[in-house]
Parts: C-alpha cells; structure tokens; sequence
DNA sequence: ATTATTATTGATAATGGTTATCAATATTAT
DNA sequence: ATAATATTGATAACCATTATCAATAATAAT
C-alpha cells in the first residue's frame, strides 16, 4: 500500500510506477545527512525490505537521477554517490571538499551565493554560446584532510 | 637514449626513472587538444611503441598524477580522462562543459578570472576552518549539446 | 667494466562496481 | 476478469582498472 506524497504522480507523470522498493530508496535518500553509494542504499533499505536487491537499486537510481531527483557524484574512489539535488532535499545548496586519502567528504556552503551567481551568469553565457541546455554542474576541492596531512 | 628536457629531474626529484614509455606517454598529453582516457593514449602511443602495453600506461598516469602533472577527471562515461595541469600544459586554465548524452565536451574559459578569484578565496576559507590542505579543484558543467537537445 | 641493487616492464589473471538478461510477478488499463 | 505493460530479483556478463610476477632495464657500488 503506498502513501501517495506527490511522488507517485511525479512518477506517472513521466510513465513510471511508484513502488515499494522505489519509495523505500527515496526515504533512504530523504532521511540521510551522508553521501551514499548505490549499496550503502542498498543495505540499508536491505534491513527493513531483505527482498530487494541491488539491482533494483541501481535501477530505481538511474531513474532518478533521470527525472533530476538525485544527482550522481564521483569522488574519485571508485564508486558513485548520490544525493536528492537541491529541490528535494532539506540540505542546502553546497558543494564538496574532498580528501584523496581517506575519502572523507565535508559539505560547504561558504561563498555559496558569490558562487551561485557565477555559476548562474556563467551557465546564461554557455548556454548560449554552445547552444547547449545546461542541467546542472558540479563543484569541488580535493585535497588532505587533517587526519592525513600527516 | 632519452633527452633530458627537465622531465628527467623531475623523475629522479622522486625516485623514479624517465623511461621510453613514460616520455612517449608524456609526448602524447603536451601534443593533444583532447581529453585522453587511458585507452586513448595507448592506441597513439601504441603505433609508434607496439610494445608498451596498457598496464604501463595506467602505471605511467598514476605516477604523473601523483606527481601533480596530471589530472583526472571524470566525465560520467564509466572511463577516467586525464590532461596535463596548468603548469605544464599550453592550453590555459579551463573547465568543461559535458553534454550527457553524447559525452562531447566543450572546454570554456568564459568568466575565467572571476572564477579563479572566487575559487582562491574559498580554497583559502575552507584550508583554514577545516585544516584541509587543498591541491586542487574540479568544475563542471553538465547538459545536452546542440545535437542531443532533439 | 662488472656486478649488485633497484625500478620498470608487459602478459595475464583477478577485482569490483555496474549492466544486461530473462522468466516471474505486480500493477494498471480494458 | 483479462490483457497489456512495467517492475522485480537472481544470475551472469561487462569492462575499466589493479594486482601479480618473472623478465628486463637502469642505476649504483665495486
């Protein structure tokens, strides 16, 4: 039985049905300060629902990232990250700071509206002088964490 | 016989040898306009050096990497790209605009030096509130080109 | 030079995240 | 109900990247 939030509709609207194992992932997602993997969903949703698996998982996030729901990240480490963009998500904007060491990731949101504006004027030139239809972009510092500054 | 062009210093500043291999695969980064995936620069280097194999080149571009001559990116493709950094390349500081459909990418330097200067004022803000000893960053712009946009 | 030490190499196999396959099942439309 | 369509999970396949390892090349020591 599903509670119909709104994402049901948004769901039928591009000829998708909402199911459980679908809303099971976005409450992962919704609930969640991390920047997860497709099977650090996986587990987790594992616990409460043992019979959905990984590939629906990695299905269900390919069609979200499809419908601009959630953006996929690359870290460098191997695996993707996913997070809800900014829209569905009760995080604020920000961007990523990265330790190439130990992966650890700290959100920032520092400059954020100096950046916002620059990346808004930059995303008008662009779109125009390339003619392409900008959907997002992404933003971040690599680096040592404190821990393997060493 | 290998030339010494400055690159041999710098091998040995690290403990490592210039090599064939290692020139020839460098020869190939200062020589393109493209973002190169491994098995890129294997094909080119392939032709000239039939017996350098694929694993020295992904040998080669870690050490380069870790070196700070090289960086990585990734596009979304599944396949890791890799440019010279600023100071050994002659193109100029740039980012990339991705269509993600067709994985086209557009390099841009639109607003360039504001970017710059917003990018140093937080690299320095966030080195500071969080000891994150940054090496470098990442900005990109993702969409459909003229030819995806149907 | 000759030899000892150390770094590099390439072929091959292994790894591991992600995708394709496909028959079974659930959902929606008729 | 029944037909049409979408979704599912288990399994196998895929494919970029890494680990292994004996052979070879480059450097240092004698």
């Amino acid at each position: 039985m599903i509670v119909d939030t709104g994402w049901h509709k948004r769901f039928r609207g591009q000829g998708y049905r909402l199911t459980i194992p679908r809303e099971a992932i976005l409450h992962v997602l919704s609930n969640t300060e991390e920047h997860l993997s497709a099977e650090d969903i996986y587990m987790v949703v594992h616990q409460k629902y043992p019979a959905i698996g990984l590939t629906t998982v990695y299905r269900t996030l390919d069609i979200l990232v499809q419908m601009g729901v959630v953006f996929k990240f690359d870290f460098g480490d191997g695996r993707s990250r996913y997070e809800l963009t900014e829209h569905f998500s009760r995080k604020k904007h920000h961007h990523h700071l990265i330790c190439t060491m130990c992966s650890r990731i700290i959100d920032y949101t520092d400059f954020i509206d100096d950046e916002l504006e620059l990346l808004d004027r930059t995303k008008k030139t662009l779109s125009k002088k390339h003619n392409f239809q900008i959907t997002g972009h992404m933003m971040q510092f690599y680096g040592l964490c404190e821990k393997c500054k060493t």
